[in-house]
This record gives C-alpha cells, structure tokens and sequence, in this order.
DNA sequence: TGGGTCATGTAACCTGTTACATGATTAG
DNA sequence: CTAATCATGTAACAGGTTACATGACCCA
C-alpha cells in the first residue's frame, strides 16, 4: 500500500529506473517505510499494468540497460487521492515489537532487563546521531523557492525521527529507573 | 511473527480459548501490535502443529464449546528464546505511512497542510487522553509483590504510548509553526 | 581471477486483512 | 422479532521478505 505511493510519488517527481528508485528510497524513505529491491520491481510492475506507469527501455552501451518508469495521469490521479484522502486510522496506529517483549519482561531477572533497556538505549542513541546528521544537512539558504517548498516537507520526516529517537532514549531511561527502584524494594 | 509470541505469552499466564486471547490482546497487545481474530486462530493453529501448544475442547452446555490451549514445554522454550535473543534491528524501524505523505506534501497548498497536521494533532491529543487514563488504573498499592513484577512491565508499554503521542502531538506543533513561518516569507 | 557494482527480475514463502459461514443463546 | 454476544473457523487476497538467477563490466 504505502510503498506504491512512495514510489509514485518519487516519480511524480520525474521518471526513474526501479533501481534508481531503491538507491533514492534508501536515503530518503528507507527511514520511515521499508521496501526490498524485488518489492519495488513487483509494484512498479503492477502499476504499469494497472495504468498507472509506462515505461521504456533507455539502452545503455557500456551497463545494463535500464527500465524507465514514468507516472501517467491516471497515476497522478491516484496519488493525489492518496495524499488528500484524510488519513485512515491505521496511519495512527503504533506497531512496535519490542514492546511485545518489554510487555512480557516480568519472568525475567531485572538486572537482564536493565542491560535490554541500554541496549535498546543504545540504539536510539545511534539513530539519533545519524538522523540529526541528515537533519542537518538541509541548507535552505542555497535552494530557490521551488526547491525550498519540497524540502520543507522533507526535512519534517527526519525532524519526526529526531524526535521519535528522542523520545525512545528518555522512555528507556525512565523505565530503567523504574527497574532499580522496584529491585530495592 | 511477533502476534505469535504475543499469543505464546498470554498462554505462558495461563491457558485460553482464541476467543478470550482475542479479548486479553483488545485490551493489552492491540494499542502496540494490531492483530484479527482470525489471524489468532490461524497462527494458534500453526503452533499447535509445531507443538508449541496443545489444545482440549471445554464443554459448556448454554454456550458455544471453546477450544482452550495451552503452552507446552517446546513453547515455554521457543517464547524464552525470542524473548532472550538481543532485540532485532527490525525491530528497531520506524514505520509510519502518515510520513510518506509528510514527505510529498510539497505539491499541496500550505492551508491544506496545516489543516492535515492539525486534524493529526487531534486524534493524537485523543489517542494521548485514552492511553493516560489506561496508564493510570495499574494501581500497584492494591497488588501483591507477584502481581506487581509483571504489571510494572506492562504499565511500561502504556507509558511509551503517552510518550509516544505527546511527541507527535509536539512534532505537530512546530511542523505547523514552520509551514506557517515559511508562508509568510 | 575474484569480488563489487550495475541492472532486472522470479519463486516460494510468511504475515496480515477482509469477507464470509455457521449456529445457539440471550436481552431488549 | 431483532440484534448482539458467544465461539470457531475458512477462503481469497494483498503486502512484504528471503533467496536465488543472470550476465556484463570494472578494478585490484
């Protein structure tokens, strides 16, 4: 569902090869939505029988050749529904695994709990400094206005895993605190 | 996958029908991992063939029959492993929809923009009252030291939902003040 | 000559969702 | 009489993951 407008609106932005789109995906919408390489060739080839794509092959004398994807109208159309279309219930929902374990840590010995909250901790930690990199590195200043009123909108999904990150690492840390205080109990 | 083990855990309290583990995840599992009940049929099923459960018919005479299950040893053991083994870095992910249209928000008008955030604001200001009210019926006074091992844990994924959207209600909070800053350029 | 990148894909599988079927009992 | 609750399930489909296949070119 959401990968297919992922890749739509990628290439609402113009055409591109479904290999180029997983490099563009990797740095970009990787960070909040997963999708595999054979994910991408399977959705791309499904919206070009449902309409929403052609393509053309660009032959290439000196790599493979490349399969060039470009958004149709009805495509558009699609997207934009998509984007308009009040968000569903199911956007708001959390869907977390690890908190299927944190649910099921009372059989286990606090102490090993605690080393799974810093490691946990840990984690954030890193995806923090990685995401407030990317953060970062949006220079407004050098862009036209055009650029600018794309980037924004860009900029507030790493602005959201920044906070997200944030938000894990003080969780993690109250709930390890809670842990020591129940042990001296 | 992780329902699987959602389901593993609840058995590991105690045994139950799909129809009462259905009701134990409404109102537990489901605000972290959303599941169906016919998925909980279905994937009791599979565990049981695994033998990671076994099942009896209890026999009532004004209600329908229910299949109750319960954990094996094979189970007991496949649960411990999952919840040992050091926290994937799946599990890590972010996984969110609403931010694949954050990221193509560009092409849309800026009213428009602040009316989807505001409209995400509010379910999450909604979202926030419930999980706060959930959070604040563990009353630990009340429970002896057993009952309190595992409730504390439990407390704590209640307790990540209130961090949870209280972030997002404070992400929604600047990404409005910035697309209204950005208008006025 | 071995591994990496470029490039496209298929097959099998697992997970999850939607819709439907059945049938008894109970409360309004 | 109707709707809800109790209780178990199946079938079809959509979405996503893992593993594998192919083959050329380039660099060390």
């Amino acid at each position: 569902m959401a990968s297919k407008y992922g890749l739509l609106g990628l290439l609402n932005y113009g055409e591109q090869s479904g290999y180029d789109l997983n490099r563009i995906f990797t740095h970009s919408i990787n960070n909040f939505w997963h999708t595999q390489i054979s994910q991408i060739y399977k959705e791309l080839n499904t919206m070009e029988k449902d309409g929403w794509l052609t393509s053309h092959i660009a032959y290439q004398s000196d790599k493979p050749n490349r399969k060039v994807y470009a958004i149709t109208a009805k495509g558009k159309e699609e997207l934009d529904k998509w984007l308009d279309n009040d968000f569903v219930e199911k956007e708001m929902q959390i869907r977390n695994a690890f908190l299927i374990k944190v649910f099921f840590l009372g059989e286990n010995n606090p102490e090993d709990n605690i080393a799974l909250f810093e490691n946990y901790r840990q984690r954030n930690s890193e995806a923090l400094q990685k995401i407030i990199m990317i953060e970062g590195m949006f220079a407004f200043d050098e862009m036209d206005k055009e650029q600018r009123r794309m980037s924004i909108y860009h900029k507030m999904t790493a602005t959201f895993g920044h906070y997200y990150h944030q938000m894990c690492i003080d969780w993690a840390d109250e709930m390890i605190a809670t842990i020591r205080n129940e042990m001296n109990i």
